[in-house]
RNA sequence: CGGGGCGUAGCUCAGCCGGGUAGAGCGCACGGUUCGGGACCGUGAGGCCGGAGGUUCAAAUCCUCUCGCCCCGACCA
């Protein structure tokens, strides 16, 4: 392909509204624009790269035993109706009316589709199981989409449905799907890490999330320093805190703490640690009003928190409502003597606490010396803590360290959650009716494409990893009105093409700086640079785009050359 | 939805506080000089100042409403 027929134009201005470096580098070099918010064009360049990925995901999915097809992208409310998903999803189901007056929306997941379909084919345990998968563009009405590709509204997602009859058959498909998913993201050459995830509002049992490490990453995940434990934090565990030293039970009494709302000035005018205080946290929630408490020094996981209730929503509670709950304003709540209407749950921190100190339930006073059970009684304890940065690793005597990642890819094993609702069964071997178990995979594509380039790029622009790049070779012709010049670049380019390189060829009329600041702004792998200069001494310039290392070669062995270079980028 | 900010040339932005001829850089067109890391000189085209209403002799500028975009938060198969 020459650049003079290609649609690209680079820019040097970076769009106002790019705020991470892949949205910046992707929308410079001509492969994204914006045509609304979380909305974007692929651009020829783009699409290339986006191409490239779909078939890296292709290859994978077929060799692992998927089969594809192509399910509409415009559904019917009904379906979302059977599952009660039409109510759960919200806001970010984008929702239409036909003529009719008949409500449909943009699909943003397809399990309905697919469990439809299937229970009017799929009678008996013979057909079972298999497993589909697509390449679509999906719509989620995002709260706030940003970054780019990274969270548009509208993207391109691979998302794999498998059917089984039995948990043994689903897991093996399970972990088909987790090493195919792993073979996909090294496919890319990313740095990724697998993690045990929350599973949300699609449901089931276990999951992992794929994430790609980068500093821009929206998901913070914790990993053991000893390798064997991976978690969102969404969803993490730790080994258990430290306990407190043992204490003799001293006497509840109250303290006096003007003006003392926060963890820190409390501790400061009582002079004890964090750790020896009780939060109490107050949740609003669809079903009833909830106080969790957690150690002083400690924050709520909100995920672990709406999962352990079975809620879809949950939020703190507002100021009217937490004086309501306690009779005192913000800061002085605490578990004793709280309104019998909120439900308390205690956090596996604070139990351990012995004389601690808490809210009492008035303006500018806190308790001292509380003890469970003594002083304030607990009916239920979970584990609520969102973990942090140092914590014990729940599997091994290690500890817990934190980094952000993207989130490219998330498997769920979902068990019988839509095949019950919307009455997917088969016969089994006596005629009996079971629900199926399912699976289901995702992958999002332009995500992926972009946590390449945040993970892959310099100050000059893009450093494409190979098998992501829009072209893997770029041949340039540094001065296009010398004859001989051009005839060369020609040449290689012509032969280059003959060979079947995804070669690239910068023909057009400009000054070399500019094509030289394109060039590593678009970051196509492998440089042939024919200019008069090194022609003079019978030379062109082969370099890599990583190393910008100089290699001069004849111009009648380029050609071989670039080969030998993709071959050790493993081309 | 709550808080904050921004809509002015194709792009990035000044001008708005304190109302009075609409600007710069980049890009684009033309001429010339250049030609190995986003050249230089000259000339030029290009704007309903997001939209609607209001105040005023006069509005990009002040007021009201509205639409869009961005940031922080809540949310996120």
């Amino acid at each position: 392909m020459r650049w003079s027929r290609i649609y690209l134009y680079t820019t040097r201005e970076i769009p106002a509204d790019a705020e991470v470096v892949s949205h910046q580098l992707m929308a410079r070099a001509g492969m994204i624009r914006k045509l609304a918010a979380g909305i974007y064009t692929y651009l020829p360049l783009g699409w290339r790269s986006i191409k490239k990925m779909m078939e890296i995901v292709r290859r994978e999915m077929d060799a692992a035993g998927a089969v594809e097809l192509s399910m509409p992208a415009i559904q019917p409310a009904e379906l979302w109706q059977e599952t009660e998903r039409w109510e759960v999803f919200g806001d970010l189901l984008l929702r239409m009316k036909d003529r009719n007056e008949r409500d449909f929306c943009f699909g943003p997941t397809h399990e309905e589709v697919i469990t439809d379909f299937v229970r009017r084919d799929v009678r008996s345990y013979r057909q079972l199981p298999f497993n589909l998968y697509q390449i679509q563009t999906k719509f989620r009405d995002e709260i706030r989409p940003r970054f780019g590709l990274m969270r548009a509204r509208e993207f391109l997602m691979k998302d794999a449905y498998s059917f089984h009859t039995s948990e043994e058959s689903l897991a093996e498909t399970y972990e088909a799907m987790r090493q195919a998913y792993c073979r996909v993201f090294e496919d890319c050459r990313l740095e990724y890490t697998m993690v045990e995830a929350a599973s949300g509002a699609i449901g089931g049992s276990g999951s992992h999330e794929f994430m790609v490490l980068a500093e821009t990453g929206e998901d913070a995940v914790v990993a053991c320093s000893n390798g064997d434990y991976a978690a969102n934090t969404e969803k993490a565990e730790t080994g258990g805190l430290e306990p407190p030293p043992a204490e003799e039970p001293i006497e509840m009494r109250e303290e006096s703490t003007p003006g003392a709302t926060t963890v820190a000035e409390v501790t400061e005018l009582l002079g004890v640690g964090p750790e020896k205080l009780v939060k109490t946290m107050l949740y609003d929630t669809d079903v009833e009003p909830v106080a969790v408490l957690v150690r002083g020094d400690r924050e709520v996981n909100e995920v672990k928190l709406a999962s352990y209730l079975g809620v879809n929503h949950l939020q703190l509670a507002g100021e009217e409502k937490v004086e309501r709950f306690t009779g005192a304003p913000v800061g002085f709540a605490g578990p004793v003597a709280l309104s019998e209407s909120v439900r308390l749950i205690g956090d596996e921190s604070a139990r351990p606490l012995v004389n601690f100190v808490c809210g009492a339930n008035k303006a500018d006073a806190h308790y001292v010396g509380v003890n469970w059970d003594r002083d304030v009684k607990v009916g239920e304890w979970a584990d609520l803590l969102l973990v942090g940065a140092g914590d014990p690793c729940p599997r091994c005597d290690g500890t817990l360290e934190l980094s952000r990642g993207i989130e490219v890819g998330h498997i769920f094993m979902l068990g019988a959650k839509y095949s019950k609702a919307m009455e997917c069964f088969y016969s089994d071997e006596k005629g009996e009716l079971h629900p199926m178990e399912m699976g289901c995979y995702g992958l999002g594509i332009g995500r992926t494409v972009a946590a390449a380039v945040e993970q892959n790029h310099d100050e000059n622009g893009i450093i494409w990893p190979v098998p992501l790049a829009p072209f893997e070779v770029l041949v340039m012709s540094l001065n296009p009105q010398d004859d001989e010049v051009r005839r060369t670049a020609d040449d290689i380019y012509d032969q280059l093409v003959a060979e079947g390189v995804d070669v690239f060829y910068d023909d057009r009329d400009e000054r070399p700086g500019v094509k030289f600041k394109d060039a590593d702004l678009i970051g196509i792998p492998i440089r042939v640079a024919v200019g008069a200069k090194s022609l003079a001494e019978g030379k062109v310039e082969l370099s890599l785009r990583r190393d910008r290392e100089k290699h001069l070669v004849a111009p009648a062995e380029a050609a071989a050359r670039v080969g030998d270079l993709l071959a050790e980028l493993g081309a």
